[in-house]
DNA sequence: TTAATTTATATGTTATTATCATCTAGGTGC
DNA sequence: GCACCTAGATGATAATAACATATAAATTAA
């Protein structure tokens, strides 16, 4: 059994950066800025804040599709003067509103985040604070 | 065709929230405080900050299973001297260590968020100004 | 004393997700 | 012709999340 690398979200050894959870809004925030097609958005995403995690091309094709399935963008092609012929996507009114729900959506999860580090953040100031102690009262 | 509800993360009208996402590095949180059983961790995840998202005892179970499987945690049965025995789980080295990673981690998405408010800020910033110009050279 | 409830752990199932690998196909440079 | 770049798309599948359900010991209520 070979198993090159584990597929899903958070997969692979420890916990890998899930990008993938950050690319359907990001491409609804590049496609607020303006129609755009599949390759050019591929690239504006890396320069997005993903460092050393390039999104996949077949992921951005697919989350395009799937936006398009349910209303939140519309596409058409474009013949380029030059390359291939171009899928152009659009963002519809209800994208625009999905966009929004999304914005909420990682500020709850942005808040959660928190609210770990927190937790996380004060344990180990006791934790070392005891850690402290411990010695003192040792010596 | 019933379909109440979809499964998996991401899923549901919108975009859902996803405590999935955070109950592991939870779960290693709590037990670096002390060793504990699933029935406990769960009640004191849902101190940890997830509103109206009370996490799955079932999940909370597998996960745990899960982290043993790999290590991180060991188990062993105890009698308590009221309900039915427990299966108390402490965190190893490995743990301790796979805690860290994930505190990395998720400093990274949160690098990775603040990333994303920024760009959707800044843009909305411009978008607005813009709108505003409209206004007053239709005027 | 039987029935219901609470505490506690565990498994079966299945839609959905994420991603790798691969494919099609036009255009460009040599 | 052939390699390479741009551009988009599909097949396959491991892993995830969450519901529903199962098991069972202990406690409380009727």
């Amino acid at each position: 059994m070979l198993r090159r690398g584990r597929r899903g979200f958070g997969a692979q050894d420890g916990c890998r950066r899930r990008i993938g959870r950050f690319l359907e809004p990001c491409l609804l925030l590049l496609l607020h800025a303006g129609e755009s097609h599949g390759y050019e958005l591929l690239e504006n995403l890396n320069r997005f804040g993903f460092g050393g995690n390039p999104a996949d091309s077949s992921t951005i094709y697919r989350i395009l599709r799937s936006l398009e399935e349910r209303g939140f963008v519309t596409s058409k092609w474009s013949e380029g003067d030059s390359g291939p012929a171009r899928r152009v996507y659009t963002l519809t009114e209800d994208g625009n509103l999905y966009l929004d729900t999304w914005v909420k959506d990682l500020k709850e999860t942005d808040r959660i985040l928190h609210s770990f580090f927190h937790e996380y953040h004060n344990h180990m100031k006791v934790h070392h604070a005891n850690d402290g102690e411990t010695k003192r009262r040792k010596e």
